[in-house]
DNA sequence: GCCAACGTTGGC
DNA sequence: GCCAACGTTGGC
């Protein structure tokens, strides 16, 4: 089993909106890097540590859980849509993705200035100056170390 | 709104 | 294959 942070604006989708929602296709990722953890790496089950980026303050708000296997991102093949790729086809699709479901909301925020004030946390790619990966690998002690910090 | 950091694109 | 230009991310 793997652990995850995922980031979301919180004015596009929040913790909030996933609650309501229950379940959510990841769509819209544009970074080899981060499709490559959802392809390649995600199985259903994994949990992730929910984040809120740009916003005040930033922070893990909740988790979510990998609710699908990987499957091709169907934005990629709409045209109208702002993630089209003219480049995929359904023979060779480009962009894959996860569903995430709605897991558990924090009582309270795990800012990322707290973050980087725990000495546990230290190593997460997050924390790591110039990072803007919106999907990076957890180790569990970290993942659990932050679930922590959320109660 | 600013800007550092980083990824991508495209000319050569 | 290099690298300048450009676009995006995301903290502040």
């Amino acid at each position: 089993m793997n652990y995850w942070l995922i980031k979301s604006e919180p004015d596009v989708f929040s913790i909030a909106d996933l609650r309501k929602v229950k379940q959510e296709p990841w769509s819209g990722v544009r970074n080899y890097q981060a499709r490559n953890f959802m392809w390649r790496d995600m199985r259903e089950g994994d949990l992730a540590l929910f984040y809120h980026s740009n916003a005040s303050p930033p922070g893990v708000v909740g988790v979510a859980k990998v609710a699908s296997e990987p499957y091709p991102d169907p934005t990629q093949f709409d045209p109208v849509s702002e993630y089209f790729d003219e480049k995929a086809t359904a023979e060779k699709p480009r962009w894959w993705l996860v569903d995430f479901s709605f897991e558990s909301e924090f009582s309270q925020m795990v800012t990322l200035d707290m973050m980087r004030g725990e000495q546990k946390l230290e190593g997460m790619i997050v924390l790591q100056k110039g990072t803007r990966l919106s999907i990076t690998p957890v180790v569990k002690k970290h993942f659990d170390k932050i679930v922590k910090l959320g109660k």
